[in-house]
DNA sequence: ATAATTTAGATGTTTTCACAATAGTTGTTA
DNA sequence: TAACAACTATTGTGAAAACATCTAAATTAT
């Protein structure tokens, strides 16, 4: 008797590795596309976002971020980052300048605007992303960044 | 006294929801970069991927299937599928027709070159997701995904 | 049956990403 | 100190993403 086709064969089952990457990539593209709405609301995306927070609580005097200091903070691998400035700078969010003592660096600093900006949007993200967790208790909720952070110690 | 000048009101206290999607992102930005390096040997993104997958695991009785199915099981959100499944009809791993019975709709399916493909991908990728999933105990890779799917059911 | 609505994709356009090559500056070493 | 290496950022370019608009087909309502 003939084995009658089938492709069961196909089912590539899922390692307990893949499923975390499926999940992660899961949770943060959820989160990510909630967030650039809420954030297009100021015209602004969540990396740019980003990059105006690192600004903002990294650069405690004021005296500037070098791209590479920034490109470093950012949540994703960016390999343009001057690109990513220079969108910002003409929005009027930052400003830059060269680095006196070593002129390879290029230090950007948030302008006011662009300091009220962040301030100004910090407590409406930070309910959105109360929302979108809010099923979780805080319990689970500690868990789950512990083993998150966890996974990435390398 | 004149209070010393400080911008530790510029700290931002990270929320538990805050960190939760930080640390997710880190971990599918990391993951994927890795993916992303592996497969560029075979010409091929991890998003391209993902959608091969797809059509490998679901498309059962290789009748092919619509846009909006693809779409719908990609790990993220892609609101072009047109031009990703375009690019892998350049590749000539994907085949595509119109369905006879509704024709809005039309159905994507695997080449044999396409199948092949996947089939010999699968083991270095599976390989790869557990290198760099190997530090952490499986206790708590099983743990961790349970949240992790928690956290997404809305 | 016809008009309006919904659904599935395709297309046009602008913006952004990703990678490689380059320029300018500083550090090292022979 | 001259040559070379390393570092920091910019620029060029093609690919891809994001968003809005459009076409065609099917479904629903009048």
């Amino acid at each position: 008797m003939p084995a009658k086709h089938n492709n069961a064969s196909r089912m590539h089952k899922l390692s307990i590795q893949e499923k975390i990457f499926i999940s992660a990539t899961q949770l943060s593209d959820y989160v990510l596309v909630e967030k650039n709405q809420l954030l297009s609301v100021w015209g602004m995306t969540a990396l740019q976002y980003n990059a105006l927070s690192v600004l903002y609580s990294e650069d405690r005097n004021d005296e500037g971020l070098p791209s590479r200091e920034i490109g470093k903070r950012l949540y994703t691998r960016v390999p343009d980052v001057t690109r990513l400035l220079d969108r910002l700078a003409d929005k009027g969010w930052v400003t830059r300048k060269r680095d006196a003592k070593n002129r390879r660096v290029v230090r950007t600093q948030l302008t006011q605007i662009g300091l009220e900006l962040v301030e100004s949007i910090y407590m409406p993200l930070k309910e959105l992303e109360e929302s979108l967790f809010d099923h979780l208790s805080n319990e689970k909720k500690e868990m789950l960044e512990v083993l998150l952070k966890e996974s990435l110690i390398k």
